[in-house]
DNA sequence: GGTAATTGCATACGGCGCGTATGTCAATTA
DNA sequence: TAATTGACATACGCGCCGTATGCAATTACC
């Protein structure tokens, strides 16, 4: 058998970040001790040093799990719309939904920068920024929306949800918030629609 | 003399402030030691603790002069512009300008959301918000521009100002990206002038 | 198939940075 | 001038992190 041995280190990376993943979006990156969440995975801080290097690296690896899972789920929710810039529309507002939750807030758009830098700069989790700057140079090719650089408008688009979802997140009615923010939103990308 | 009393203490505060900020600009609120910066202003970590509370209480007071700066530089720009509509735009130009400062992009944009939670919460710091919300709301009186909720327009654009400029500022060609991103910009808010 | 090298992970150790409790001296107040 | 307040320093303990080391199980090699 060459297997379990392999599928041992696998298990023990999955259980690392899954323990971490867990304590980072909920107490945070800087209040989450190493010896607590690797003990909460029946390891010890040794396992972490060996397969991360330090504290970073396991983010890392928290948030590229974290982006795949995002760009498959707006992947998915462009595709399944019936007109491209219905998808786009819809592709944005599933954005600002996942930026509300929790998990995804404090590791992708607090923590994440704050340790790691600019998410631009990170290898192998820019996923989204890719999607949607995909989906913008298709509607582009087919006249719908007017000439603008694909991946700037992309990355505005995308920071522009981001700050959404940021300021519904922390209203005290976000109800209300919710609907202004929407409505500011949709005027932002009705405002890009080629003219007839 | 009851003055040099008063004197004194404003000045010991002035001097955290100051070594904070420049510790936090450079080498970031995480690493930055408090033994370290107090050393450097003269002093210890218990003139900080006796005025700030803790480090988090210094880095308010180290954002709120930070932003009152911002906001003066915004309202000047505004102010300064020919017509409602240039200032508008000079405005937010500004703002990118400003997001690409190191020290405000450190302290501003990374580590103050991370350590303070979002901006939005932030008590007497969100005085550019409001700044490019005044200018929409005039805008928007006078028929410039759609129909939009002046605060979800003004944070919606400083979002996606303060992405630009982060996709600047860590490009490796920052003069071709800061083309891109500033093209962009203008587009989007083309998109939001009434039509004629 | 037995020995050597590698690898996955735990344990042990040292240091740094933080928060609190306590001390001290000058300035205010009466 | 005596009492009190307030500004700031000093002292102490703890938790967390990074590295060095140890050990056992697996793999590689002859």
């Amino acid at each position: 058998m060459v297997r379990p041995r392999k599928e041992m280190i696998a298990e023990t990376r999955a259980k690392l970040i899954g323990a971490a993943r867990r304590a980072f979006g909920t107490i945070g990156y800087a209040d989450s001790s190493m010896d607590d969440f690797t003990a909460e995975a029946g390891l010890t801080r040794g396992a972490l040093y060996h397969h991360f290097g330090d504290k970073k690296g396991l983010l890392q690896a928290v948030i590229q799990e974290i982006d795949a899972e995002m760009t498959a789920r707006l992947n998915k929710v462009s595709a399944d719309a019936p007109t491209r810039w219905q998808g786009f529309v819809a592709e944005n507002v599933a954005y600002v939904e996942m930026a509300l939750e929790p998990e995804i807030q404090r590791i992708m758009f607090r923590d994440g920068p704050a340790v790691l830098g600019d998410p631009s700069m990170w290898p192998n989790a820019n996923g989204c920024i890719a999607a949607v700057a995909r989906t913008i140079s298709a509607l582009k090719a087919e006249g719908f929306i007017v000439d603008i650089d694909p991946e700037a408008g992309a990355r505005l688009i995308i920071a522009a949800s981001s700050g959404a979802a940021q300021w519904i997140a922390n209203s005290d009615n976000p109800a209300e918030t919710s609907k202004k923010a929407v409505g500011g939103f949709r005027v932002l990308l009705e405002g890009l629609r080629a003219p007839k």
